[in-house]
Formats: structure tokens, sequence, C-alpha cells
DNA sequence: AGTCTATTCGCAACTTAGTTGCAAATAAAA
DNA sequence: TTTTATTTGCAACTAAGTTGCGAATAGACT
């Protein structure tokens, strides 16, 4: 973990005026120095030894998740999967991909997914959230 | 349930090649019937002291959902919501829409979601989920 | 109609992501 | 340094979905 995400992680908790604790900052820096959504299981598989407990984990996520610092990025296999929010609009985030082979799941950032209106019969739209399947390039032969 | 369903129900076995078994008719007519997409509790519940067993109607939605008679909508709560395929195109289902004040969870036929393009960077896309979030008709009030 | 067999069903036991209650530890304010 | 509200860790729990296996049955064949 490099000090700039060490400092980006002090930076998020203050402005999510969340106290500065350990767990709290080894989550962030695993979720900031993370390419692609990720799970509790693999935050504490990635953070090893130092670890906090599993519990410790969730309520973290759920705190950052609250303060609007972190994003639900998807359910998958019944599993939640998250990511810093920073790269996504208040209303709409980028879809994320998930290969049907290799079960690999990517964010595709550069896709361009034109935003629904944000009312629509009555429904007032908070939150759009893109979900695709399919084959990626390294399974696509 | 209406003799019509109970008619549909048996030829999308047949379309299906899957055996005519009492389990199998009552679950697919209590998904015809329903107006949004139900969890498998919600199915049992609704055939009441008929419903067959929770692991035979798991099982029958997921020979359905194989044959392509039934797709699962979304995962909610970690619950999956299974719907009749019959008004999805084979790559795009119609946006879902879920409220966060009363929970209810609406299919949004009419709305006109723009398909992405069949391949992305290499990506090969098979299948489009759009999840919106918001208030409701009722609730925005 | 009766027999046969591959398929399907029901039950009990299991798996696992996420939650809850509570006592011990601690961040940060005084 | 002291104090206290907040946070943490542990153990036990919850609940959707799965698995193994013996019993039941759809549908083919006589
Ligand atoms: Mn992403
Ligand atoms: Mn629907
Ligand atoms: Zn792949
Ligand atoms: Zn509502």
């Amino acid at each position: 973990m490099s000090p700039a995400q060490e400092q980006a992680a002090r930076t998020l908790l203050e402005t999510a005026s969340l106290r500065r604790t350990r767990p709290r900052l080894l989550v962030l820096q695993s979720l900031l120095q993370a390419s692609y959504p990720v799970t509790q299981e693999q935050i504490a598989e990635q953070l090893g030894d130092k670890s906090p407990n599993k519990v410790t984990i969730y309520r973290t996520l759920e705190a950052l998740c609250t303060a609007g610092v972190v994003h639900k990025a998807f359910l998958q296999d019944r599993t939640w999967h998250f990511e810093p929010a920073h790269n996504c609009s208040e209303h709409q985030c980028h879809p994320h991909f998930t290969c049907i082979a290799c079960g690999q799941t990517t964010c595709l950032m550069d896709m361009q997914v034109p935003a629904v209106k944000s009312t629509h019969n009555g429904y007032t739209i908070h939150r759009q959230r893109m979900q695709l399947e399919g084959l990626c390039p390294n399974c696509s032969c």
C-alpha cells in the first residue's frame, strides 16, 4: 500500500466524519488498491494477518456506504461486491461486466450508457445500475 | 387460476421438453398469474396447501430457467426473483424498478432502454440487466 | 389396464453470506 | 491523564439456497 493511498484513506474517513480507526483505514486502503469491486472475503484475504474481524469489515463497509464514500457495486452469487464511489456520479454508476466463462468482473468505465430520465410515469429514479453478462476478451477467443 | 393459464403452463412445459408434473404446473401457473417477479417463498405462499416442497420449487425454477422459459429477473436482499421470460428479448430484459420506501418492485415494460452494442472493446455481451432504484408513484407523494 | 424404468419429488441435513447481542478495547474530547 | 461514547471481536444466530438419498410417479411399452 502506497503512502498516497494511506493518505487518501485518511482523507476519505475525515470527509465521512468517521473515526480514524485501524480497521477502517485497512479496509479503505484495500478497496482503493483494488481494480475491481471486491467482497468482504477478498478484503480479508488481501489484508492477511492484519485483517480485522469479518463483522468489523461488514460494519465498516456499511458505514462507508451510508457516508457515500463506497458503493455496493453489484450482488453476485448472493454476495455483495464493493468499490470506492469516486468514479460514479450521484445517479449513475458505470456498467459492470461479468464473464460467464471465467467469472471475472470488470468495471466498464469507458462505456457510454445513456442515463434514463430522472422521472418516468410518476417514478422518481435515484440510482441506475447496469449489469452485463457475456464473454470477456480472454474467453471470447 | 384461469383455465387459459393452466393451458399456457402445459404448453410451456411441452416447449421446454419437461415432464408434465403437478409441481411444475403449479409453479408455472403461479409465475404466470403474478404481475411482478416473485421469490420461491412468494410462490409457496401463493399456492398455499397445494404448494410443492421448497426444494422442488427451486429445482423447477432452475429447470425452467435452463429451458429459457423463465428468467432470474434480479437478486434483491440476497433473494432471487423470477418471472416468465415471454416479455424479454434474447439479449435485453426490461428494466426493473425498486422503491426504496415501500420495497415494491415493478417491471418497467414501457421504458425504452437503448441496448448496448453486442461487442465493446473485445467484450461479447450476451445479456443486459438494468436495475433502477428510487420512489414509486405512491411514495413520491 | 398393467408393468417397467428413468425422472422427479420430499425430507432432513447442510452450506454460507451476512446479522445480532454483548463485553472488552479505544479514539478523541475534556 | 481521565473520561465516555464509539467501535471492535467473539460466539451464536438467521435464512436463502443446495445436496444426498430413498420413495413416488410420468410416460413409454406391452
Ligand atoms: Mn466498478
Ligand atoms: Mn419484469
Ligand atoms: Zn472470461
Ligand atoms: Zn413505493
